[in-house]
DNA sequence: GATTAAGAAATTGTATACAAGATGTATCCG
DNA sequence: CGGATACATCTTGTATACAATTTCTTAATC
């Protein structure tokens, strides 16, 4: 039955739910056409049951959109759909920050954060960033971000906020590879980490207004990736879902 | 299959998840134990399979709750989660309306939101208000908000605020049913609508701070009627989805 | 008497069969 | 030659059957 032992072997309606979560945001599934659910079947090796479990739970994501004769479709958005996609991560965030401010914080987890902070730190302050460096900032920026989340102790806002950033272009990282390929990448990234350390400092001083304002701000730096990276060839590619944005929005 | 003709008979995974959130709301299944399905199968009179369709929407909406042995559980809300919810909603309803105001809205539907916040005149400046009236004040306070929404002219931020809404007791006229009973009623709707009418203002003269912290504000109204609601024995049976708070959260 | 183990019942997760509607095609008529 | 209609195929929505795990009960042992 279910068995989610270790890692690998889930249960079939998770399986069907990554996977076709990967086949989306690689675009090998053209957006606003059907999916066909024997072909999918077909395709990822299990049966209807569990796909339409996977489907149901993408389309509540917001990665699919229901057809109104039946069935569903990739859903595409525009560049003002990413835009407003990330300013409501940076809102749902800052208010985070602001909860954590305002009604304090353990010094234990507070520390945790810091040390999070130190850890980018170290990635950031190298002088020339390697590709390495930034396959370590990644999941360290990730790991602050859900820090962040945990000190507003909150369900409905942990919640939400999973929502939010489950929209590959509006996630933390999102355009951190991207921005990788761009000049403008180190100086973004320096900038970034001075907006980790200046809300931790805020949080820490209960500083709430001041906390939810760098974060929105923070949240602001992914949209002028997103603007470098789609007006720059290289780049545009690495944009995780890059094949779900449609031009004319 | 389909079949949406007019309101009624819906699909059967419609059908059971309207049925299943009215049992949940009015507290006909005890949050923390698991929901049996096919003792809800005899209940709703349809088949395993569209139930558990709704069952995964529900816990996409987080009424429900995944056991980790298999199935699901109503959700218990504390008192907190209940006040985050609430704020999380005022948020991203402040976001709509900086959005409407930064961006500009046209006359057209400027002038229908003109005329919702005239009609709600009307029904808050009668000296005694009727059952009647509230019961008319409810439909036309969510066209308010429904329009503010659609103002941002944003889809991702329409489904996150219909999202933040599903809760009954984030949603705009959640606890104004509750409110009739308590004697700050009055005055409670006299403030509320002293915001919808600045928060119209605001936009349309562009003052997009301005906007969203009415909205912030707003919401916060509701905070105040679940505070009084609660410790007010007769008010507190008529809150939506009583039966999910859970004292000491 | 409490605790553990074994077995039985119940429950979920998955697969498949079936039915009703939608889509596309071909043919017939104007 | 264009358009409409009828038909065939395909697709989804629903019901049910099956298998594996979980949970409850019962009994045996310490």
């Amino acid at each position: 039955m279910a068995g989610e032992r270790d890692e690998k072997s889930q249960s079939q309606s998770v399986k069907a739910q990554l996977a076709l979560r990967e086949l989306i945001l690689e675009g090998a599934l053209a957006p606003g056409e059907r999916i066909a659910e024997l072909a999918m079947v077909d395709r990822l090796g299990l049966s209807r049951t569990p796909l339409r479990a996977a489907l149901i739970r993408l389309e509540q994501e917001g990665l699919l959109e229901e057809i109104p004769s039946g069935g569903y479709a990739v859903r595409a958005f525009s560049e003002a759909d990413i835009f407003n996609s990330i300013e409501i991560r940076g809102t749902l965030e800052g208010l985070a920050a602001r909860f954590a401010a305002e009604r304090g914080v353990s010094t234990t987890r507070l520390a945790e954060l810091k040390e999070c902070v130190a850890a980018l730190e170290e990635i950031v302050e190298a002088p020339d960033m390697s590709a390495e460096d930034f396959a370590r900032y990644v999941p360290m920026n990730e790991r602050f971000h859900a820090l962040l989340v945990e000190l507003a102790d909150s369900a409905p806002l942990t919640r939400e906020i999973e929502r939010a950033t489950s929209l590959p272009f509006a996630s933390p990282s999102g355009f951190v590879e991207a921005q990788a390929a761009l000049p403008e990448s180190r100086r973004i990234l320096l900038i970034a980490q001075e907006h980790h350390r200046l809300v931790v400092d805020a949080i820490q001083n209960r500083e709430g207004a001041r906390a939810e304002a760098i974060m929105r701000e923070h949240a602001r730096l992914a949209h002028r990736n997103l603007q470098l990276a789609l007006r720059n060839g290289a780049s545009a590619a690495k944009v995780p879902g890059a094949a779900l944005i449609r031009r004319r929005g």
